[in-house]
DNA sequence: TTGATTGATCGAACCGTTTCGACTACGAAT
DNA sequence: ATTCGTAGTCGAAACGGTTCGATCAATCAA
């Protein structure tokens, strides 16, 4: 691998000149410009990123914590993202912990060895030992999705009350009074949020919410199959369900399928955030979509910003909370009593 | 960020000694290596993996470079292979190519301006130019999926052809004869094999291809959608799909209800590679999968081997063909005719 | 007693850049 | 004529590690 001193053999100039010029930081004239061009090609020079990095003390990657990569709400995510960074010349580091809270400390300690120039989370655990560790990381961090209490971090998410609240309110115009909600971990930012969106709305129109009916699974799909399966043969089932999450409504979906029941006949079935090839599922589900892009717009920005303003670490934390959008799909009916 | 060297001072050693008692390399007396571990504790000691490194001449970082993030196979693909490549205390960047042949290229390059460890790859084009360049590259490269030929490069697939071989092989036992093929583009490896399975079982069983049932669109739903409805609109049409793709059945599928044709009543569908969630897809696609997990697999521990054995660049370049599992859904029934 | 071996430690060179301070020439200002 | 500013170039010092060779004391064989 041709390094910068073999350009600048080959140029016949200094080392430091060959940086000069590749880098268009001072001043050069346009004889040994040409020069050094010229070797660079020859010898076919590509600069070392790594001692660049070195250099300058952090590396131009910045690393993406996701729970999980399966989740098409997170792939769309890691897909704006790149292609957001890799405007301004940075790589992502895509890591899963898969839900597991010791990985998230293990990764991002990993990260900071790796002197990314920033990161990128979807934090998967929301306690006060975790907001001390993210504020002692004293690089720039901006937190999507989740939100961790006293990190104070930039955070960047959609009004995730908002999304239960219409979709519930949806279904009560449509006259349901016996709706459940499958949500997943209250501790979770979002999973808190959700449920309470959910009770709001029932207390709104004055509607009980029996504790039977008001269930914690996790953002799988799995957990919330089973769930619905228990819910749905009690002898006072529900005539429509709120799920939290894209994973859980396509649980739920099939765990109505499989008891042989009818969707939106005989059970409404709703959902947080969109399904990819949505439209071809049939019913075609009524969701709370999140702004996914938007929301991986604004975080990317976030993090630039950062990264760029000198001292951007200290800056004021910032939200951002983006408005979901209610697509109505098929998946719901008038309860039929 | 404390460095080695405010380690060395705080334990009252050489610099050399602190690098030879935390990698355990080299002898290191029972008590330097308690007050090193201790004068480590106590700066918060997190070693510069870019100087390790710049020193080592490669990082301990591997490219992942892909067409479609959002194409549920990649995304698999990327879940394992980042955590195989984790325990190895490996990191994983992911670069979305967005089938732009150009940005293929820029994209290795740049992984290698980064010196990276390695690269593992689902290439998008296939022609001389780009297996010269994957050559000139010099450093270990895993192609998953998709071949270059003339690279000479380790190779990780499934059996495209028997893939749609199995298919249309299972759809004519069940009684049809117009068969229609929706492929990818044939200059891309594993589109010009599933059309050739295709075609091979059509002939085995003498049963004729006519040009207007061999389709070209590309490997994403929407122009599949576009062809079908244009097939589904012949007067003499086709009486089964094989789709040479996950993403191009659902936008198959999507074509047949849009227009009012029933599945598989009507038309009986198939295709290519496991669609997440197919369980609540209705009708369930009778698909040929391709086992991910173990393509993955084997991919990361090619490069692995690469990465490790000395010299292991000019290591003989290794095939890897795994089984695709032909799955029965409810897609497919006999013509009604 | 001497020479060889070994364990523990150290200093210095090196990885490939960037950047700061110094130096030279040369035209402009005084 | 002398000073000053500046464009152009350079050498050397970082950045934060690893590693090679040297040093030195202690152990051991002859």
């Amino acid at each position: 691998m041709a390094t910068i001193r073999d350009v600048a053999k080959k140029a016949g100039v200094a080392i430091s000149t060959v940086s000069l010029a590749m880098n268009g930081t001072g001043p050069v004239s346009a004889e040994t410009l040409k020069r050094v061009l010229e070797a660079s090609e020859a010898v076919g020079y590509k600069p070392n990123v790594l001692a660049q990095s070195l250099k300058r003390g952090h590396s131009k990657l910045i690393g993406l914590v996701l729970g999980d990569i399966g989740n098409p709400f997170f792939s769309r995510l890691l897909r704006v993202v790149d292609s957001i960074l890799s405007d301004t010349d940075h790589m992502v580091i895509v890591v899963e912990t898969a839900s597991h809270a010791e990985r998230e400390r293990a990764t991002l300690d990993q990260l900071r060895r790796h002197r990314v120039g920033g990161i990128l989370m979807a934090p998967m655990t929301n306690d006060p030992n975790f907001a001390a560790f993210l504020r002692k990381l004293d690089m720039p961090v901006v937190l999507i999705d989740q939100n961790v209490d006293g990190a104070n971090l930039d955070f960047v998410s959609s009004d995730n009350a908002l999304a239960t609240t219409m979709l519930t309110e949806y279904l009560i115009r449509m006259g349901h009074r016996r709706i459940a909600f499958i949500g997943g971990d209250p501790r979770q930012w979002t999973a808190a949020l959700r449920r309470q969106g959910f009770r709001d709305a029932m207390a709104a129109s004055s509607l009980p919410v029996e504790p039977a009916m008001e269930i914690v699974a996790d953002f799988s799909g799995e957990k919330a199959y089973d769930q619905v399966v228990r819910l749905l043969s009690l002898p006072q089932r529900p005539t429509a369900l709120v799920t939290a999450s894209n994973l859980m409504a396509l649980g739920a979906l099939q765990a109505i399928n499989d008891l042989g029941f009818s969707c939106p006949q005989e059970i409404s079935l709703t959902g947080v955030d969109d399904v990819p090839w949505s439209n071809v599922l049939k019913p075609r589900l009524t969701i709370a979509a999140q702004p996914v892009e938007e929301l991986a717009r604004v975080a990317a920005n976030f993090l630039i910003e950062r990264m760029t303003h000198r001292g951007g670490v200290s800056l004021p934390p910032r939200t951002h909370i983006a408005i979901p959008k209610l697509v109505i799909g098929t998946s719901c009916a008038p309860p039929n009593t």
